[in-house]
DNA sequence: TTACATTGTTCATATTCCTGAACAATGAAT
DNA sequence: ATTCATTGTTCAGGAATATGAACAATGTAA
């Protein structure tokens, strides 16, 4: 069939494809950048163009027919090879630019990759960012983002990964509770603590501590230590809060409620400096292992070519993390 | 970059690959059903929104340039893999429709596919075929037709062809001319007489002739020649008339302008018939060879599937062509 | 079960885009 | 060189589309 009567249905086969990513008008119609009235219209539109039912309404929840799903899966190579070759098309002169959907956990994103977003954009202004926080793990393609940010020790082998920065984990407490509790010295001990325990990212109710040489300034001391360096020890730990959000438990501990794990760049300002630390680290010769991600990766479903706006960013969040974070003493 | 600001675009695009390849403003509106003032107006957008020049105006002829063909050759199969997802899709249920884009020999079109169409339209009233009548050798894929009708004895490999009949090429003359100038009975006879060339195709002056059995109501007295069947003769012809349109040469013909090699199915209706035929076979004994196409195809560029649409036509051309021409007596 | 929040659809209004004719520019033919 | 036909662009009027608020329907939570 001549295809010169498809100029105008282009678009709204896009939306559907964008529809079938969704399964919903109001995110499809939010993420085109158009009124759901108007993504219900034109859906409608392309059904009695084609003579054919695409889309399965529940009223409540849509779903796709067997001839949508087909034409569907049939067409995102398609468009997403257009897209590909347009923003090429695009990057070949002049600044970067462009948008770019970014996801991001929420305490890592608020707390470090806010800052340098606004220090880039005002170094690109062409470049316009959606940064969308959330602990989910999203689908990168399916739901049309271009760059993910994960705290993760092994990036899917489906995604191009850039690496960030290293991280590494930190037990923490506020003096108070450890004036009041006493300071574990062994691993072992933590049993008979009140443990602040982080729920998600697939984690059962243990630390697993490996021994280490002391910090820099605690060398002496810890040379003096019998234990072997390397040793390894598993704690089942119990405590009164769990929370699947590291701020909240970075609070909690303030708060001075218990012994918790934090990833080094969630850690308060200050903690564990001066003199009046807020917090201050538990078991300095141990390592905990395995917890949090030992990388802060940015991801990015495979394609063929990187846009140069993307190029940027990543270049840009590579120099600011790898500035690093302020390590406890 | 995120593809979701693209959809406004996806039409835009086409519209380039389009103009790409009919490397004009106005066949390119034309044949997407716009007016040129939007073609020109959206192309123009286009690169302000891409911030790069793709089309090369020199206000007369329109080329690409190699930001803009790069781009094209990335997106056109895609957008022919989304134009034949779609009709698919289409084509699931009802009745078949669409707009088939033809293109056939000028004389061949006019004398039998109109009136075949003409029956196929009102068979399919949701079916609209826009026809193209030229002589000239158009690349399908490229200017956008859905099928050809070829007379030809050899199909390019790279297109879907099917057959709609066999035809002969069949010598021809008026009574009145071969009264005045008397009917040759060898073909070595031919260089004195005034012969008519078909001009195209990429043939030469000459015509070469193969002795046959001869047609149904002679065959004792073709039995009784001494010649043996096989024999061949190549004749350099000469004439008072060349020509490029058949039409043009069976006017002559019936003019008495000379002795002229027309397909069968060209020949006026009936020629050899009746009492008073307006013309009558020369050298009836023999058949020219390789000179006009010895079967009749309808070709399509390769594609994953035939529009249901175009299934249809080619099935009632089959039947109709099948029917057959009255050959000459 | 009963509210509630959210979803998809509808409709009048406003915006956008397309259209068709007039114009300027260019290549071909005399 | 000059004419002529045709091309691409421009502009004002008009058709088609998008908008957003109001509505009905449905899954979820208490």
């Amino acid at each position: 069939m001549s295809s010169d009567q498809l100029s105008p249905l282009l678009a709204d086969l896009h939306l559907l494809t964008v529809l079938a990513a969704t399964r919903s008008f109001t995110e499809a119609a939010r993420r085109l950048g158009v009124s759901k009235a108007s993504a219900s219209t034109r859906i409608s539109e392309l059904e009695r163009a084609a003579g054919v039912l695409l889309v399965r309404r529940t009223t409540r929840s849509v779903g796709l027919t067997d001839a949508g799903q087909q034409l569907v899966n049939d067409m995102q190579p398609a468009f997403k090879r257009i897209s590909e070759s347009y923003t090429a098309a695009r990057d070949l002169v002049g600044a970067p630019r462009g948008l770019i959907r970014l996801t991001a956990p929420v305490a890592l994103g608020r707390q470090h990759l806010a800052p340098c977003i606004a220090a880039f954009l005002q170094r690109f202004p062409d470049i316009h960012i959606e940064l969308e926080l959330t602990d989910r793990f999203v689908n990168l393609a399916n739901e049309g983002f271009d760059l993910a940010i994960r705290h993760t020790s092994a990036p899917p082998e489906t995604h191009v990964a850039w690496v960030l920065c290293e991280t590494r984990s930190v037990l923490l407490a506020s003096p108070q509770y450890l004036a009041r509790r006493g300071a574990p010295r062994h691993p072992s001990e933590l049993t008979a603590h009140d443990c602040l325990l982080y729920l998600g990212g697939g984690h059962g109710a243990s630390w697993t501590f490996v021994r280490q040489a002391a910090r820099k300034g605690k060398r002496k001391a810890a040379l003096r230590t019998e234990e072997p360096v390397g040793e390894r020890v598993g704690v089942n730990i119990s405590g009164t809060l769990k929370a699947n959000n590291s701020e909240v438990l970075r609070d909690a501990l303030l708060a001075g409620l218990g012994i918790g794990l934090l990833p080094d760049f969630s850690m308060p300002p200050g903690a564990g400096e001066g003199l009046q630390p807020a917090l201050v680290p538990v078991l300095p010769d141990w390592q905990v292992q395995g917890f949090f991600g030992e990388r802060i990766y940015a991801l990015r479903p495979w394609s063929a070519q990187v846009p140069k706006a993307v190029q940027c960013l990543v270049a840009h969040l590579r120099q600011s993390f790898a500035a690093g974070f302020s390590a406890p003493s």
